[in-house]
DNA sequence: CTGGGGAGGGGGCCC
DNA sequence: GGGGCCCCCTCCCCA
């Protein structure tokens, strides 16, 4: 079973796009773990900020969350020779206390989150739909993260468990849970695009995309690629033997997800 | 429809 | 206990 299956198993629950998280992240405070990631390069136009005269945006306000130093030059030409942002509408609901967009209201709604406390002296008030303070998602449990106590039948046979209080998860340990709780505050922020992540290795893997970093490099074809992951995946289409057979007309693929997808079309050529 | 790259996610393990 | 890293995975997009 992927372990990852253990969390999200319905595409519905997948947040493909960060505006639908943004919202949820840690508020409190920096993390630490991202502090000194840095992006050695010039921004590209498409992290260009809006025009000038806005209010600042994320990036500007590096003290805010996660304070990944970027010191890039970002002259006026770049940001004017960019043409519009497609995020740039969502960041600016976030920090500049705007009502959310329709999408960024419509994903809140979804994630159903349980309130969590916004320390007004750090985070500027997101506007709710109707103009007013959002609807308080991010206030902490009372002297926690979660609930330390099964108040319910708990699957888990500890002795003791810690329940996640955004999505009810079950874990033996504080460590584990805290760990966990990190997907929901998502607390290390791109300082290029706004993007928040739950780890810091995450958040690296995210800076490549920007710096064009590619560390893992093919032994066979001498491709580089930015993420180990990926470069595993790539050596799949240099081995014979590939790792997935479907059972209707033993075909073989070298990733799960081409063999559910070839299923899902619907294989009718039989064994 | 298929193959593959890119981006990102989560829990577990080790130090 | 925390952080870094690993492994395995999904989803999106394009050719």
């Amino acid at each position: 079973m992927p372990r990852s299956f253990l969390v999200k198993t319905h595409s519905s629950h997948r947040v493909s796009n960060y505006r639908q998280l943004e919202t949820q992240r840690e508020i409190n405070g920096a993390c630490s773990a991202c502090r000194g990631l840095a992006v050695p390069l010039l921004l590209p136009d498409k992290a260009a900020s809006s025009t000038p005269g806005d209010p600042p945006l994320p990036w500007d306000r590096t003290s805010a969350v996660c304070p990944i130093s970027l010191p890039l030059p970002r002259t006026e030409e770049a940001r004017g020779a960019s043409g519009p942002d497609p995020l740039e509408g969502s960041r600016a609901d976030l920090w500049t206390g705007r009502a959310p967009s329709e999408p960024l209201k419509d994903s809140l709604n979804h994630l159903n989150l349980p309130p969590l406390r916004v320390p007004p002296t750090r985070w500027p008030p997101i506007a709710g739909p109707d103009g007013g303070q959002a609807p308080d998602r991010l206030q902490a449990a009372p002297g926690g993260l979660g609930r330390p106590h099964c108040h319910k039948p708990c699957h888990l046979r500890a002795p003791r468990c810690f329940t996640c209080r955004f999505c009810d998860k079950e874990y033996a340990s504080l460590g584990a849970l805290k760990m966990h709780i990190r997907t929901h505050t998502l607390p290390c922020l791109c300082s290029v695009c706004g993007k928040a992540f739950s780890r810091p290795w995450l958040l690296q893997g995210h800076i490549r995309t920007h710096t064009g970093e590619k560390p893992y490099t093919c032994s066979h074809c001498g491709r580089a690629f930015a993420d180990r992951s990926n470069l595993r995946a790539h050596l799949q289409t240099h081995s014979d033997t590939k790792k997935y057979q479907c059972n209707s007309c033993a075909r073989t693929f070298s990733r799960m997800s081409l063999l559910a997808r070839h299923e899902e079309s619907g294989c009718r050529r039989g064994p």
